[in-house]
DNA sequence: CGGCATCCGAATGGATACTG
DNA sequence: CAGTATCCATTCGGATGCCG
């Protein structure tokens, strides 16, 4: 059952990409509203993100689905009503993630 | 003691701004890299994080120094020997990163 | 509402060369 | 060793307009 031996400070290892993807500019934002959230539309994602365009958080999420941390989900055939939510592996990162902002939130008092 | 209402979601949050440089490209590695070292040195940082150029090495450390996150210790008067090392804030957010990492790990097998 | 396509300026960031 | 400076390609990412 072990794991096979991860680095992320090696260039060609899988998980350095998945990393960037979740620390990328926007990932780290949507998946943490994701958390909150857990099933939420287009609409209401770009409205949480302060500064977000929708440009960016189309791609954002199709970097993060391609990764298998969020799954799309379109209600009818047409594009009217879609939400995304984390998968279980995006679940997991995100709630590490959420752990991250609180820790910024704890030393940012003595960091002005 | 209650600590001011941050909002990471909030562009003009101060907290977001930490965020983006913590999650910034080389910024996360450099953290994790410092996390595990607790004092080193540019050069062994440089062949720790695995693809980084100088130029960015030396950007992400101001960064991260300038948020007070990082202290830099240069030995003697010339620039030969200078040592990086956390801040207690730094650690705390770089304890936070590295369960990040390791919750990349974590999924990463079912992600391919 | 939930996108995609295009344009284009701004920022990112690598390579290389150089310095104390 | 620890950077700095310059050049330059790539990428980022906002604005706009269009579509089902």
């Amino acid at each position: 059952m072990s794991a096979p031996d991860y680095d992320v400070f090696a260039t060609q290892c899988p998980s350095r990409e998945t990393l960037e993807v979740v620390t990328s500019r926007w990932g780290t934002l949507t998946l943490a509203a994701l958390h909150e959230g857990e099933r939420l539309r287009f609409g209401e994602l770009r409205r949480r993100i302060d500064g977000i365009s929708d440009k960016m958080l189309s791609q954002t999420l199709k970097q993060l689905e391609a990764r298998g941390l969020v799954t799309r989900t379109a209600q009818d055939s047409s594009a009217a009503h879609v939400d995304y939510a984390l998968t279980a592996e995006g679940r997991t990162v995100a709630t590490a993630v959420i752990a991250l902002v609180q820790s910024v939130y704890r030393v940012q008092p003595a960091l002005g």
